[in-house]
RNA sequence: GGGAGAGUACCCAAGUUGGCCAAAGGGGGCAGACUGUAAAUCUGUUGUCAGUGACUUCAGUGGUUCAAAUCCGCUCUCUCCCA
């Protein structure tokens, strides 16, 4: 459950218990979409870089290697050999990401699979059966997500029916954990918000999601094309409406300058692929901005990645060596580079939380909320 | 010594009925993008200098032609075959 331990203006310090671990908050989660962190991280790497939970995703299990092999191996925790919290996302994003390959009706999605074309149907019930299959710690309501910009009519159509499924979201689930035979009976739901940019969409959904008394809110539907000025409004804007008491996920987002924003606006969770996807084609993150490890300067860079960083990777190598391994296109590189973006984005969530314990979070966010978006 | 074939940009390689060729396509190089992961991916650029144009290029050299990477002579280099 969760409690909030301290607060600085809009910001929250807060502590997430589940039967998996306690989540302390502000956190970011990793991402391991397909039941690993790409790059070549094992369960192993996790306490390196002080990684809290994990996020996987039901659309890509549920097609590989299915949720019913994953349950019958006893369920995603053992499967993976992680411990630790694991948030599944429902693959409401991937009826957005795979526009191409759906078909929206009022029950689900009809998709092509990615892999193999063959033809898939999704809806709420599905997600939440396929969720308990796999027994994450959270699993997340199915929702549709619609890009932005998108017209206010889309938008509150699309809202309207996220809020349909997260009421049968909710109902399926109840009757998944009173089962004997699931994986986690303690299996908890967030709701996620929709709205576009619109303000009073927004929040009329997040006061209409809000009675359903879930275990947790989620903004979705942001960093998807709208400006972050866009974002941060409605971000801001939900801010009063939502639950003070249940904590909060701002869903893939997002940069660090974006994360020390949105903190400051009240989110206690995020997730977001820029920190594994950017380090595996080169764009590593340090205390005075990003760099790209394969620009020639660096050839002869005797230097770690961020002097500042206590990472494994900066501990040990240069970034004249890791631009090699980028150039040899040795698997390496990744591994390497993974491991210090994630190491950073928990690292700025341990910072955060250092800053709000000590109420100096406002000098933290002036000092950091610029640079570090930096391109250098 | 005799015969056959080949030399194209950093590398490999297309182009050889002469013009639409500064020259396809790869690779490599340089740079950019990436926000609930169809992403070890994608995009741009890669003769020189200026920048809606000019100049120098297709082993070297000399020709033919209004026009040559493309046709002809010679030279050099490499590969294969026969001695």
């Amino acid at each position: 459950m969760f409690s909030i331990l301290k607060t600085e203006n809009n910001a929250r310090r807060g502590r997430f218990t589940t039967i998996h671990g306690t989540v302390e908050t502000p956190a970011f989660m990793n991402v391991a979409t397909a039941g690993a962190i790409k790059g070549g991280l094992s369960s192993y790497d996790l306490a390196d870089i002080n990684c809290q939970v994990e996020l996987c995703n039901t659309y890509h299990l549920h097609i590989r290697p299915g949720d019913k092999l994953v349950k019958e191996l006893g369920g995603l925790h053992k499967f993976m050999g992680w411990s630790g919290p694991i948030l599944t996302d429902s693959g409401g994003f991937q009826v957005f990401s795979l526009a191409k390959l759906r078909k929206i009706s009022e029950d689900g999605v009809t998709f092509n699979s990615h892999v193999d074309g063959k033809k898939i149907f999704m809806g709420p019930k599905e997600s939440m059966q396929i969720q308990s299959n796999l027994g994450s710690t959270i699993a997340m309501a199915f929702d549709e997500c619609v890009s932005n910009p998108s017209d206010y009519d889309y938008a509150k159509q699309a809202a309207d029916r996220t809020f349909r499924w997260l009421q049968i979201c909710k109902d399926e689930m109840e009757k998944l954990n009173s089962k004997h035979d699931v994986v986690n009976k303690n299996q908890m739901l967030f709701g996620i918000n929709q709205g576009s940019v619109y303000d009073d969409l927004r929040v009329e959904h997040m006061q209409q999601i809000s009675k359903l008394d879930l275990d947790g809110y989620a903004i979705g539907g942001l960093a998807v094309g709208e400006s972050k000025e866009e974002m941060y409004r409605i971000v801001s804007a939900l801010n009063p409406v939502m639950p003070q008491n249940k904590i909060r996920y701002l869903m893939g987002v997002g940069t660090p300058g974006n994360i020390i924003e949105c903190v400051s606006r009240g989110v206690d969770i995020f997730d977001c692929v820029m920190p594994s996807r950017n380090a595996r084609h080169g764009s590593l993150f340090t205390k005075k901005g990003i760099i790209n490890i394969n620009n020639a300067k660096y050839e002869k860079d005797n230097l770690p990645i961020d002097e500042k960083c206590s990472c494994p990777t900066c501990k040990r190598h240069s970034r004249a060596y890791i631009r090699h391994l980028f150039k040899a296109k040795e698997m390496l590189a990744m591994r390497l580079s993974v491991i210090h973006n994630l190491y950073f984005y928990n690292m700025l969530m341990i910072d955060i939380r250092e800053a709000l314990d000590k109420g100096t979070f406002s000098d933290f966010y002036r000092e950091n909320v610029d640079i570090l978006d930096l391109r250098i």
